[in-house]
DNA sequence: GTCTATAGAGCGATAGAC
DNA sequence: GTCTATCGCTCTATAGAC
C-alpha cells in the first residue's frame, strides 16, 4: 500500500474514495479564497465560523433550489432551512445576487482545478480520456446539487454570470474534444468526428447528476457507472493496442 | 419514388423529411380526439378553430414556460402571446392544472404512438435499435419545446401528473432496455448490461432537444446526430453480421 | 468588559388575484 | 385599478465567546 513515487497514473486513481480526500481539501480552500477576495464589509473574523455557515447556507440553497427554483427561493426560506437569521445571511454575501455568483464562481473554480490537474497527471490520450471520465463523473458525484442547480438554473442567468457558464460548458467540452482530436492526431484512435463525440460523452456523464435518483434506486456506484461509460467510449474511439 | 407495398424497412424510413408527414396527421388527430375527450362545457363548435386555437395555446404556453418555467407564467402573459383573451382561453381547458394535464397527455399520446408504431413495423433487433434511436430523435426534433419542457417541469409536478410521467419515463426506457435484452437473447448483440446501455442510449437522446440551440449553431442535423448516435451504440452492441 | 456575530421586526417595492 | 401578500434587504439591540 505505502508506495514511494507512484507510477503514472498513480494507484487508486480511478476510485472514487480516494478521489474525494482531495477534493475536501480543495473545498476548503475554496471556501475560504472566496470570502477572502470579496473585500466587502467584513465583520466575520474567524475562519472556523466562515466556513461552517458558508457552507450551511450553500447546502441549503441548493436544497431549496433544487426543489423550487432559484427564483422562487425567498431569503426567509433560506433562514429558515439554514437556521441563521437574516441579519446573520447578510454578513456573508451581500444580496442575492451575489449569493448565486459565489455559488457559480466555486462550482467552475473546483471543477476546472481538478479536472486540469488529473488530466496533466497522465500522458498518453488513451490515459487522458479515462482520467476526464472517471473525474467528471467523480466531482458531479462529489458535488451533484451543483452540478443540477447549475445546470437547471443556466437558462435563468443573465449578463456576466450567464457569459461565464456558458464559457465554462464549452470549454469543458472543449477538453474532450481536445483529448479526441489528440488521439487521432496520434493515430490512437479512430476518426470520428470529434465534435460530436465530445458532446455524446459529455451527455452521458450529464445524465449521471441529472438522473442521479434513479441510479441510487438501482444500487450503481459512481465506479461502476464510469466504468461502462468508459468502455463504451474506449470501444468506439480507441484504436486495439500493439 | 412511387413504390407498391415497400419492404421491410420501408423506404425513407430513416429521413426526418418523411417522417414529419406520418407526425402531422398525428398530431391533428390527437389534438382533436383529446378536445372531444373532456366533455366540459363546449362552446366551441368549429374544428378548424379548435385545432388552431389549441395549437397557439400550446405553443404560447411553451415558450413563455421554456424561458421563466410554468410556474412562473401567468394567464396575463399567455393572454397577451396568444393574442386570445382570458375569456377564450378559459374555453378550452378549466384551468393552469388542467392546461398542464392537456399538454403532458398530449406529448405522451403521439411520442408512444409513434415510438410503438416505428419499432413494430422491423424485425431484426439491429433494426429496431435503429428505429428506436432514430424515431425518438425524429420526435424530439420535431417537437423539441414539448420535449424540453417536460423535462423541465418534471420535478414540479405532483400527484397523478407525476406519476404518468415517472411511468412514461420508464415506458421508453424500457423499450430501449427490451431491445437491447432480446438482441442479446438472439446473440446479435455483445452482453453488455442492457440496463445502463438503455440509460446511456437515452441520455444521448436527450442531449439532442435539452442543447437544440447548441446543434443548431453548429449546423448539425438530426439525421447526421440520429447517424453518429446509432453507429456509436451499433459499435459496442451490434456483433458484427455474417 | 469587549467586541464579534446574531436576531428578527420592520421598511419600501412589487407582483399577482380579483 | 386596487389591494394584499410577499419579496429583498436593513437596522440596531444584544447574546455569548474570549
Amino acid at each position: 500500500m505505502i508506495q514511494n513515487r507512484p507510477p503514472n497514473p498513480p494507484e487508486a486513481f480511478f476510485s472514487f474514495e480516494s478521489f474525494m480526500q482531495t477534493l475536501n481539501l480543495s473545498k476548503q480552500d475554496i471556501y475560504q479564497s472566496s470570502f477572502d477576495e470579496k473585500q466587502q464589509v467584513r465583520r466575520i473574523r474567524k475562519k472556523k465560523t466562515i466556513i461552517k455557515n458558508l457552507d450551511r447556507i450553500f447546502g441549503s440553497v441548493l436544497k431549496i433550489s433544487n426543489k423550487k427554483g432559484f427564483k422562487a427561493m425567498s431569503m426567509r426560506d433560506l433562514s429558515l432551512e439554514s437556521g441563521l437569521s437574516m441579519g446573520a445571511l447578510y454578513n456573508y454575501f451581500s444580496g442575492k445576487d451575489d449569493l448565486l455568483e459565489m455559488l457559480q464562481h466555486q462550482q467552475r473554480s473546483i471543477t476546472g482545478k481538478l479536472l486540469e490537474e488529473r488530466i496533466a497527471a497522465v500522458s498518453s490520450p488513451r490515459d487522458k480520456l479515462k482520467a476526464a471520465i472517471y473525474t467528471h463523473l467523480y466531482l458531479s458525484e462529489a458535488l451533484q446539487p451543483w452540478f443540477y442547480f447549475s445546470f437547471m438554473e443556466a437558462k435563468n442567468l443573465t449578463g456576466a454570470e450567464k457569459e461565464k457558464t456558458v464559457a465554462s460548458e464549452r470549454a469543458s467540452e472543449k477538453l474532450f474534444f481536445d483529448i479526441l482530436a489528440d488521439g487521432q492526431a496520434q493515430d490512437a484512435f479512430h476518426p470520428h468526428d470529434p465534435r460530436l463525440g465530445a458532446s455524446l460523452i459529455k451527455a452521458m456523464l450529464q445524465d449521471w447528476y441529472l438522473k442521479r435518483g434513479k441510479y441510487a434506486t438501482r444500487s450503481v456506484s459512481v465506479d461502476q457507472y464510469a466504468d461502462y461509460v468508459y468502455r463504451f467510449v474506449e470501444t468506439f474511439y480507441v484504436k486495439a493496442e500493439g
